[in-house]
DNA sequence: ATAATAACCAACTAAATCGATAGGAATTAG
DNA sequence: CTAATTCCTATCGATTTAGTTGGTTATTAT
């Protein structure tokens, strides 16, 4: 029950542009020192965003991607749901092409994995990018009161 | 972000020792089959649980095995535990043993892990086995109804 | 006693997935 | 032109998954 490293790096991946939102195109090699993930994977995980439309890049020399919505539209179900497949504890609860099985009619796991499935989705749809870069505008200002008390 | 299917056989085998509670011990043998589980495999994750203190054991012709509680006093969540591991989508924020990472300290995924981690929980808290019989029966009764006017 | 039942135990394995790495082609700014 | 950067495909070692195999031990019914 976790999350691969395409979920997690993807995040963080995401979060990054979001905090350089309206900054121009920002190349991957900088995301990726920041963030302490190798380049090549990391493209990867981008190139899903990107055929999803969470993404827009810019080829060649100062090119580089950025959002394609502002921080605030974009939640962190959307990246998940790219980089982690169609949410779902499991396969016959799946928000989109789930899986039938022959005992779905009265399989009363199902319904507990429905409630599973809803819950995480609930979540997951509350935060925004945004959210996050203020929650990181938070934590900025009370390390610099702290600073200031040293 | 998938349970694997200890925990998808696990629950359904403890819901099946739940639908037989109060009638002695019940062969592995005829959980797996009514379930349609390896019986070898169930074994394995039934130690476990075993392990755990959720369900009991007669050894030899008779024997079998029965919950250690009432189905109400068994979380859905107690039996994941077992057989998945603490509870959280990224070992980063796991309810137990949590992995700190370098960045712990100003990672804002983190929060957002955190979130899901305990919005999961907080669901899987919430339903016991004896929910999902009272499931059962409500569906049972359902199909009943349904037949009667054919 | 003996046969049958059923829990208990340990080792092995095929297949899938994960987390990359490798190497280059296409595009663009300066 | 050339350096930067996206884009694309293929490969790979390690780990995990989902079992299977082949037993041993304990208990009960006959």
């Amino acid at each position: 029950m976790k999350l691969s490293t395409k979920g997690r790096y993807g995040l963080r991946a995401m979060f990054d542009l979001a905090q350089h939102y309206g900054s121009g195109p920002i190349p991957l090699k900088s995301v990726a020192e920041r963030q302490d993930i190798s380049e090549h994977y990391l493209e990867q995980l981008i190139s899903g965003l990107k055929k999803a439309g969470l993404v827009q890049s810019v080829r060649g020399a100062q090119g580089g991607y950025s959002l394609a919505r502002k921080p605030g539209e974009i939640t962190v179900s959307d990246v998940l749901r790219v980089l982690e497949g169609p949410m779902g504890p499991v396969d016959c609860v799946l928000e989109q092409d789930a899986v039938k099985c022959s005992r779905a009619n009265d399989c009363i796991s199902r319904i507990v994995w429905e409630k599973l499935r809803d819950s995480m989705i609930k979540t997951m749809d509350s935060i925004t990018l945004q959210d996050m870069c203020e929650e990181a505008e938070k934590l900025k200002k009370k390390s610099e009161n702290y600073m200031y008390y040293i």
